[in-house]
DNA sequence: TGTACATCAGTGAACGCGCGTTCACTGATGTAC
DNA sequence: TGTACATCAGTGAACGCGCGTTCACTGATGTAC
């Protein structure tokens, strides 16, 4: 039964995905310890070998997952980020998606250290996309920080609030819309003035 | 033991009213069936007489909650809602707060049929506050449903995403901060442009 | 390199506990006369 | 209006169930010689 201390390394790693998986699908209480080690490939007994409780798993999990989000975001600007975020896929695919948009009315409600590992989950994907956009780096692609906090908090909430409609209403499909198209122009708005500052003679 | 059949009435509403505080502040998986009754001054064994679920009272308690809000806005221009929505004191008082800023994460996983009352609860919240503010009642008072639902959404990203970090952090408050002056100043230019839209000649 | 033994990743049965729900019961309310 | 009886709001014990957690066990891996 025993396996080689790599494969009990890549099994652990598994099931902290499986669980980010998991828990962004159903909730931290939607999901029992049985079943994230089923959903992993394995029986729920080994689960005290690898952490100490199911409240670690949350945080480690969370913590994977909010770090996936933010790598991914390193390639991206504001704009291109928002335009994936705030999208039908993104929220029809909660598994797939962000953690913050699927599991921060969860995390409001645990203990004040897990809270603070999301709070370096929001900073971290809050430089990303203020660094973002290697693809054209030029000076306007470092987006003010205030800039990207009230871009990634409005696109949260365009998500969460469509994901509390009913699936293929038409409300869902507004919001999500409306709120698209507000981020980006408020973004080309805030992009230009800022242009203008960085060259006052132009 | 029996009650007058008044009695029994405000008993039932005082339920759903305890209900609806409790689940906001735990999450509807955060708080029991014996803990709902005793919150509400009565045993759990009456439960089944006044709901035939934990369920039922699930959805007849954010319906409650939602029309509350909504009865609340009607009194508010947008601005004005925004003001007290997007603020430490509804951030921090989530028991006397928005049921969509505090169960929109958890309504997200619950059957369409929840689903529904909820896009029915936003739906009068967007009414409410094209409607609103009776103070001054003059022709800018009507704000564009696109223009509200983009508010709201993005007032509920702001409370959603502060308090997913610790109490007292500096970028729990910076959230609010940023976004409320960013929602605000949106408004404004939305007010302005229409009424310039509206008086052509001036 | 080969053998003997300790380690420990993963198994599966078992634990106490709190959950949502059911039910026989109580006794004041509501009703029929 | 007064009496007799049916109703039913609320009680509290009990139910099965799934939860998080523990533990004795297995057998391949890792280590000492």
């Amino acid at each position: 039964m025993r396996v080689t201390k790599a494969q009990a390394e890549q099994n652990r790693a598994h099931i902290v995905a499986t669980a980010a998986r998991l828990f962004r699908e159903r909730g931290y209480d939607g999901v029992g310890v049985t079943e994230l080690m089923a959903g992993a490939g394995f029986t729920h007994g080994g689960f005290y070998k690898n952490f100490p409780s199911k409240a670690a798993l949350m945080a480690e999990a969370s913590a994977n997952g909010l770090s996936r989000t933010a790598s991914l975001a390193e390639a991206l600007d504001v704009a291109e980020f928002v335009e994936s975020y705030v999208s039908r896929e993104h929220r029809d695919g909660r598994s797939d998606g962000c953690t913050i948009a699927a599991l921060s009315g969860d995390a409001a409600r645990q203990p004040e250290e897990f809270k603070a590992e999301f709070a370096v989950g929001i900073e971290s994907l809050t430089a990303a996309l203020q660094a973002g956009g290697d693809a054209a780096p030029d000076a306007d692609r470092l987006t003010a920080r205030t800039t990207v906090i009230d871009a990634l908090a409005h696109s949260v909430g365009a998500i969460v609030l469509s994901r509390a409609c009913p699936d293929d209403s038409p409300l869902a499909d507004e919001i999500l819309d409306v709120c698209r198209e507000a981020i980006l122009t408020s973004l080309a708005r805030a992009d230009s003035s800022r242009s203008a500052a960085e060259r006052p003679a132009s």
